[in-house]
Parts: structure tokens; C-alpha cells; sequence
DNA sequence: CTGCGTGCAAAATATTTGCAGACAG
DNA sequence: CTGTCTGCAAATATTTTGCACGCAG
């Protein structure tokens, strides 16, 4: 098995168009999936406890184009930073705007949303993309108190 | 009829707290109920447009006040900037990540999922706060071209 | 070799904070 | 008058860009 981040398919999809692999670029994609969601500091962090000359920039410009390759996906969580994550197990996301927790949810949850958005809106919902906020179960029950 | 966002209300609000009732104030709210979603940028141009020297400063302290006292909410609709709107209308935001354009739906499609969250994750959905992402009729003919 | 990708510095953008004066009550 | 609120300037935070060198192919 040859999962979508390993170092061959990341060389494949980069060859295919007239790119070039680089250990940087391995190294942020490792990043992003070990973490599973991250921003693009804490991606840089990582990045740098094994190889510390890694720039910011490069973070930036590469979690770009994983983007635009499709090898990884950002999602808006919310107050600001946006978060990256592999594109492999998709789900929807709970944010708590009270304490922050991220929780995850199936992606199916909204198919029948999608399917009210498409009939009548003619949108095409991603729920990946996008997070759902509220508050969390822990932050309920310290209201109730 | 006296809406929430009439001088009088705000006043009544500010005073409650012992805070003070500005023109700044009143402009600032104003201008969130008249252009629906925006960012602190537009709301500080609008503002401008009638008292020039406001300072996008104040813009930014007073939607933060507003938003702490409940007469605005802020929505993350994806991209970067949060855009401010008055609570009165609430609705979900559609926003196209291709065009970028913000459609609503009624707040009342998330229902179910409401329920949902409610049940199996003790997850309180605050369904305004935040946009679906997807790809709007539009772009979607585009595409099919 | 050739030129894409990187690191560095600096620019562009977005938001926050400190402080002295303005003005609401 | 008193203390809150504002405007200004500067600090911070975040992301982008220009450029010369290094390394992948």
C-alpha cells in the first residue's frame, strides 16, 4: 500500500507537472498529517525540530501548492489562522467558540443538508472545508453549574 | 417600534454598564446594519464617509464592544476577514470558494443537524457564526461549459 | 548545466496597544 | 470636574514578495 503522502506519490504528482521533489517538501507534508490539523506556525515547527534552516516562507508557499494539488486541505476553524490536515479521513469539524476544543464529526452528517443546498440553492456544499461552531459538551455543562 | 440598534437602545445598553453613549458608537452600528456582512475595513470606510476622522481603531474597539454586548455577531466566512452583521435576521451563509460570493439560507436547514449535534455529541450548534463552503450555481455552469 | 525552489530580508496587510487630549455625563 | 473614549503612532502578528544562491534532475 502507498498512502497519498508518502514520498513516491508526492514525487509523482510533482513530476507530472514539471516539479521538482525537495526534503522540504516531504518534510511539510509529514507535518501536516502527523498533526492532523495545524496552522501554518505550528506546521513550521515541526518542521524545524528536524531540520531547523526550514524558513516560514517555504512552510507557506508549500502548504500552498499541496493545496492546489490536492494532497492537502485547509480548513477555517474559526477566530483566525487557517488549519491544514491531509485530505485522507474526511469529516466536519466542531469548533467551541467558548474554550477553542476542536471535535470532528462524520462528513455524512450534512448529506442531506447538501442535498437541500443543491435542490434549492443549486450549491454544491464542501463540508470539509469549513468548520461548524457551537459549544462544546464540557463548556454546557460549566453554564449549567 | 424601537429596533435594537436605535440610539435609544444603545444608549440604554451602554448606560446599563456604565459605559458612555459616542456618536462613534452609533455610527459604527449603524453602519453594520446597513451594509449586512462586512469587515472592520468597509464598516471603517462607510463611517468615513459621514465623520472623517473616525480611526479604524475605533472601529475595531467598538465591533468589539458591540459584539460583547450582543448587539452585533461576528461570522467567519472563510478567506481571512470576519464581516459583522446585526443579530437580526439570522440565516446560514453560503460562500463560494470560486467566486466568493455569500448567499443565506434559512437558519432553520440545520435543524436536524442541531438536533443531531445535540444528541450524540452534547455539541450545541450556533448555526450563524459560521459559512458552508461549496461552489455556488454559478461556477458550477462554468465548470460543466 | 539549467532553472526551479529555498532562505533571507523587506514589504504588505491586519490587528492591538500605550498614551495624552477630548468630551459625555 | 472626572474618568471614559478617541485619535494617533507605534508595536505585533500574519502572510506575501523580490532577489541571489543552491541543488534537483
Amino acid at each position: 500500500m502507498d498512502t497519498a503522502s508518502s514520498p513516491k506519490a508526492l514525487r509523482k504528482t510533482l513530476h507530472d507537472r514539471g516539479m521538482r521533489m525537495t526534503p522540504q517538501r516531504q518534510l511539510v507534508l509529514d507535518a501536516v498529517r502527523d498533526l492532523g490539523h495545524a496552522t501554518p506556525e505550528q506546521i513550521c515547527q515541526r518542521v524545524q525540530a528536524t531540520a531547523p534552516t526550514v524558513n516560514i516562507t517555504t512552510v507557506y508557499r508549500t502548504l500552498d501548492l499541496l493545496d492546489r494539488l490536492g494532497m492537502v486541505r485547509h480548513t477555517h476553524l474559526g477566530h483566525g489562522a487557517p488549519t491544514y490536515s491531509v485530505d485522507e479521513h474526511e469529516h466536519v469539524h466542531l469548533v467551541c467558540h467558548k474554550c477553542g476544543r476542536v471535535d470532528e464529526a462524520p462528513c455524512d452528517l450534512l448529506t442531506p443538508v447538501a442535498g437541500t443546498l443543491r435542490r434549492e440553492f443549486g450549491f454544491e456544499l464542501d463540508a470539509s472545508h469549513l468548520a461548524l461552531s457551537g459549544t462544546c459538551r464540557d463548556c454546557l455543562k460549566e453554564n449549567d453549574q
